[in-house]
DNA sequence: CATATATATAGACAATCATCTATTTAAGGA
DNA sequence: TCCTTAAATAGATGATTGTCTATATATATG
C-alpha cells in the first residue's frame, strides 16, 4: 500500500466528475469508453481524471489489448479517509472505531 | 448536524493551508490572529480560509469582543469521512466499522 | 498492409482559486 | 471622542484546473 498524501487525496476528489467516475468504477473493473458512457464528458476528459486518480493511487488499472480497465482501489480509499478521521477528528467515536479496525483486524479477536 | 456535500468537504480539505489550520483548531479554540501566527500566511488569506470551512460547516465560531474564535468541528469531519467510506470503500473492514458505529454508538451494548 | 478502434497526449481556453495589499467594520481603552 | 486592535471584505493577480478539439500511439482485424 503505497501512502497517499491528503491533500494529493483531497484534490483527487474534490471534483464532481471524479466523484462521479469513483462510482462507477467502485465495485466493477469498467473501461475507459464504458466510464465515457456514464459520465457525460469527452473520452480526453475522462482519461485526464483516471489520470488524477492514478496518480493519488485511487485506482486499480489492468490492461488488457486495446482497452484499459479500472477499478477503483477502496482500500486505499477507505485508509485515506481513515487517516483524515484519525488527524482530524481524533476525539470523536468514529475515529476511535477506525483506529481499532486497522489495530486489530478482523480474526484477531483474541 | 447539517449534510455537508462530499465534493464541498473535498474542496475544503483539498489546500495545504486549510488543512494546516484544521490541524491547528483540531482540538482547542484559537483566535484569528493566533492562527495567524501558526500558519504563515497573511491574516486576510486565514480569513478566507476559515470562510471556506464555515461554508463547509466544519469549524466552530465563537464570537467575543473583538475577537472571533474557531474550533474544529470533529464531528462533521468524522461523518464526512465516514460517508465518503461507505460510498467509496464500502466492501472495506473498515467501512463496515464505521457503518456499525453510527448504527450502534457507544451505551447501546445490548 | 490498410483500416478501425481504444486510449493517451498536446495544446488552448475559460473558470476557479490562493494569495496579496488596501480598506472597512466593529469593539475596547485612554 | 480618538486611537488601537481584531477580523472581514474588496479587488487585483498569478497559478491551477477542468474541459474541449486535434492528434498520436497502440492494438486488433480484414
Amino acid at each position: 500500500m503505497k501512502f497517499t498524501n491528503p491533500v494529493l487525496f483531497a484534490k483527487a476528489l474534490a471534483d464532481e466528475t471524479r466523484q462521479k467516475i469513483m462510482g462507477e468504477c467502485c465495485c466493477c473493473w469498467l473501461s475507459v469508453n464504458e466510464i465515457v458512457e456514464k459520465v457525460d464528458v469527452s473520452q480526453p476528459t475522462v482519461s485526464h481524471h483516471l489520470a488524477v486518480l492514478r496518480e493519488a493511487d485511487l485506482v486499480h488499472v489492468r490492461e488488457e489489448g486495446k482497452q484499459t480497465f479500472y477499478s477503483l482501489n477502496q482500500e486505499q480509499v477507505a485508509f485515506c479517509c481513515g487517516q483524515l478521521m484519525i488527524t482530524f477528528a481524533p476525539e470523536t467515536e468514529t475515529a476511535e472505531s477506525v483506529k481499532r479496525t486497522i489495530e486489530y483486524p478482523s480474526g484477531h479477536t483474541s
